[in-house]
RNA sequence: GUGGCCAUGGUGAAGAGGCCGAACACAUAUGACUGUGACUCAUACAUUCGAGGGUUCGAAUCCCUCUGGCCACCCCA
């Protein structure tokens, strides 16, 4: 048996790269717009990071997390997520100091230890943005415009965007004791794992997928109606700022979030194309976290998309590149002139192909159609002492007579092109 | 971590104990056409059915183990 790629680790092959690059040149674009510097950080951090960040209690650390031993003996950690290394840079090389407000963003491989399934896999992709520096809900509404502008230019507008408050360390124990209570009255319409959850993670059950649990939690308390005064007008002020700019959304009260750091703010693009992965990209406010981190108090806001699932959103969306021009070439002399002409075409931006394994003229030109070349050429003795092609435009199978210079050649296509 | 389904060539797959020396289609290669693709025709292309063991006179077909894949749960991007 030969050896073959991790569960859950995948090669992108080159039929799949366009998306992936559309995605990514995408999201440059947009972030660029608005301000946003690209910051990259290392895929590997010292574990400590990911559990103070995160949560020492989260699914992610408690068993998803891809930790091991350096040979210094220290304990390391894969990356399950970006927003913490980007802190920890942050707060490293005092960026925060440099300028009050920082707008990064990065993009790379993500790890976590889970069962792969559709759109989830152990090492995948996020692009991330941060923004920090600011508490004003103005921020939190720009980012969220960023984002609707993102899938929007990515030509996506499927995924519904959904926003929340989780409160604040000030009244978020309150609501959490108040739903507690309100879990206990109902707890024998509840299922086995929300049951378990009371304690552990109460918000967790109001978004439980059992149709008996979303039933017996219509009437829970909400956070929105909980929050403590700063946070209610910080979350009114987003919402008029979002009206302002037109950004459609959903309120939903139900919207949980699995890391620890999050506060206020909290979103999520919704998708139900992607069979239970119906997150695209999510994200939220984290005032603490930096300060947490042994940082200065700096607030922040970010988010991040998984790669993978707009992928799977954008499907069979066709990028290919196919080749202008494919020479088919006779004997060595027309090889050797073939290539001096490929290079020439080359330079002058066009995509140009010739046989490299020595066939003949039908293998060439069968060639020529697989691969969907516009153009087609012939070059051998008889072109050679003429001075002159003939151009073969595949799709018709018509010819035009062309002078054997590049000029020429490549005028003849592009301007064909330009019609 | 738990559960369900699945595993035959480059690809999609037929095949339910001997008729499999593994169908059919696509893809690929070469030729018909001593220098012009797409259509057509011909020829080639799985010492073998994920791996290992077992039952049997006989296994791709039945049993066990392992490995891998997909999907769902948990949770998440």
């Amino acid at each position: 048996m030969s050896i073959t790629a991790i569960k859950g680790f995948n090669d992108l092959l080159p039929a799949e790269s366009p998306i992936w690059q559309f995605i990514e040149q995408t999201a440059r674009r947009v972030f660029t717009r608005f301000g946003f510097q690209e910051i990259r950080v290392p895929i590997v951090e010292k574990t400590e990071l990911f559990c103070r960040s995160i949560g020492d209690t989260t699914d992610i650390v408690e068993k998803e997390m891809y930790t091991f031993t350096d040979k210094g003996g220290s304990s390391l950690t894969l990356r399950p997520e970006g927003t913490a290394g980007v802190m920890r840079a942050l707060i490293e090389h005092k960026l925060y100091a440099l300028d009050s407000i920082n707008k990064l963003y990065y993009m790379g491989p993500m790890f976590r230890h889970e069962r792969p399934q559709k759109g989830r896999y152990r090492q995948f992709h996020q692009i991330g943005a941060e923004l920090t520096g600011a508490a004003d809900p103005l921020v939190d509404a720009q980012v969220l415009l960023m984002v609707s502008r993102l899938f929007q230019e990515l030509g996506l507008t499927e995924p519904q965007l959904q926003i929340n408050s989780l409160g604040c360390p000030a009244c978020r124990p309150a609501y959490r004791e108040a739903l507690i209570a309100f879990l206990a009255e109902h707890q024998d319409a509840l299922c086995d794992d929300c049951r378990r959850r009371q304690s552990t993670n109460p918000l967790r059950a109001l978004d439980c997928k059992v149709p008996g649990c979303v039933e017996a939690t219509q009437g829970a308390p909400a956070m929105v109606e909980h929050l403590c005064a700063e946070c209610d007008s910080h979350f009114s002020r987003v919402q008029e700022y979002l009206a302002a700019a037109s950004v459609v959304y959903r309120l939903n009260p139900r919207m949980v979030r699995g890391l620890d750091y999050y506060t206020r703010t909290t979103f999520e693009l919704v998708t139900g194309l992607l069979g239970s992965q119906s997150a695209v990209a999510a994200g939220g406010r984290y005032d603490g976290l930096v300060e947490q981190l042994g940082g200065p108090a700096v607030p922040g806001i970010g988010f991040a998309l998984g790669v993978e699932r707009v992928a799977l959103l954008l499907g069979d969306r066709s990028f290919e590149q196919l080749p202008d021009l494919f020479i088919a070439v006779m004997g060595e002399p027309a090889r050797i002139a073939g290539f001096t002409l490929q290079a020439a075409l080359q330079d002058s931006g066009l995509r140009v192909e010739m046989d490299c394994e020595g066939k003949s003229l039908k293998s060439q030109m069968r060639r020529a159609d697989k691969l969907k070349s516009r153009y087609c050429m012939v070059l051998g003795e008889t072109e050679l002492t003429a001075g002159s092609i003939s151009l073969k435009t595949m799709t018709d199978g018509s010819q035009q007579q062309v002078r054997l210079e590049a000029r020429e050649i490549a005028a003849a296509i592009t301007g064909r092109c330009m019609k």
